[in-house]
DNA sequence: AGTAATTTAACGATCGTTCGTTTAAATCTA
DNA sequence: TAGATTTAAACGAACGATCGTTAAATTACT
């Protein structure tokens, strides 16, 4: 055998690529074989580089593009940048959490496997995340210069809200107790509280040894 | 060659497990040969299974002993229970940051390798870890039930605290800008907004498509 | 006929693991 | 205390399996 009937280039791609993120995401890059993926794919391991040169080339490729996606998606998602300061981080959050919920693969990989990158491609993604980054930062930089916010540390912040904003993916299973438009509300919610004034000063608290 | 002069079981198990988990941090489970680690320890790769009889026991006896020392840690170091939520809460928070920013490679591995375990490992390792989240949740509970927080889902809220918490080893640097007790600062202090009183319902906010 | 898509087969390298052997240290015996 | 014996700790070599990848051949579509 060798060309199989009704084959079809676009339709193969897509299935690989489909195929490498459940593979990747469940095992994770190492783990994955090409000879597995190809079995997934139902293709012989040989087929798979027709489409990606190399194994790495097929990680960096699902990573850049999930990136690029997700960074295309906000800026079509939300063009009004001279809102309420709460109102745009209300959306960041809706939007976060709806578009993480939804592509719950492509989120852990590019989340999980920067260390597979090669150098090059890590330096690629870690732009691309940067700025996805500096989209938030923005926002709070807004909000705390208008005085709608009061943050003890842009960085520290916009980093605590987006891991915990990720992080849903790791315990939502949909058809579970919540739907995800509970889990998108909960969630805002909880982002707004962290960037509204202060009511207590914690660090006055006594501090206790972590052992 | 067989024993080496001066070599000593102890010292070797110890070396080995320090080394696995610099390696399987810095690269991952499945990218971490036995001969890799063999060479990181100075030993050859047969001497590994004298302390260790597989690969998968060896992550699995890494990541069980990183829960258990977690919870005996927090056992030890906070037995007060009776007092007040918030307190509790805060001192909860600065526990976490402080432990999981001494320990950043047991705390990656632990969140990042649970798909590298065997089913019968992941459900040992699942169950520590519900028990920690447990000790949250606890918190949470008897803050909601006394009045001093208000919160939408015990579980959602504790879900975000915990992911929010430990995704502070994925940015922080030793050196860096902030020194660990600011950043241990600025995440209670978050934790602590996360649990108070509503003061906006952000459900009337407009929604968006995430696409 | 020409190109697109996939096959079969194989390459050298590396994987986790096991085997039998060898040496250092600890213990026992005289 | 000197020598013999046992145990602890590591070695070098090898096992079969699998890895990513390449080359050439083969079949389907246009």
């Amino acid at each position: 055998m060798a060309r199989t009937t009704g084959s079809n280039g676009e339709e193969t791609e897509a299935r690989i690529r489909s195929c490498a993120l459940s593979l990747i995401a469940d095992h994770g890059f190492e783990a994955m074989s090409m000879r597995r993926l190809a079995a997934a794919v139902g293709v012989q391991s040989a087929a798979l580089y027709r489409y990606f040169p190399t194994k790495q080339a097929l990680l960096a490729e699902l990573m850049t593009s999930h990136m690029k996606q997700l960074l295309a998606a906000w800026t079509a998602a939300t063009p009004d940048n001279s809102a309420a300061p709460l109102a745009r981080l209300d959306a960041f959050a809706r939007f976060h959490i709806r578009y993480h919920l939804a592509r719950p693969h492509e989120v852990f990989i590019a989340y999980m496997e920067l260390r597979s990158l090669s150098p090059a491609h890590y330096v690629a993604v870690g732009t691309l995340r940067s700025t996805y980054e500096d989209v938030l930062k923005e926002i709070l930089i807004d909000g705390s210069q208008r005085g709608d916010f009061q943050l003890d540390d842009i960085h520290v912040t916009a980093m605590a809200m987006l891991a915990m904003l990720t992080g849903v993916t790791t315990w939502y299973q949909p058809g579970g107790r919540l739907s995800a438009a509970e889990v998108e509300a909960h969630y805002t919610a909880l982002v707004c509280r962290m960037a509204m004034t202060d009511f207590t000063d914690t660090t006055e608290l006594p501090q206790q040894a972590a052992r």
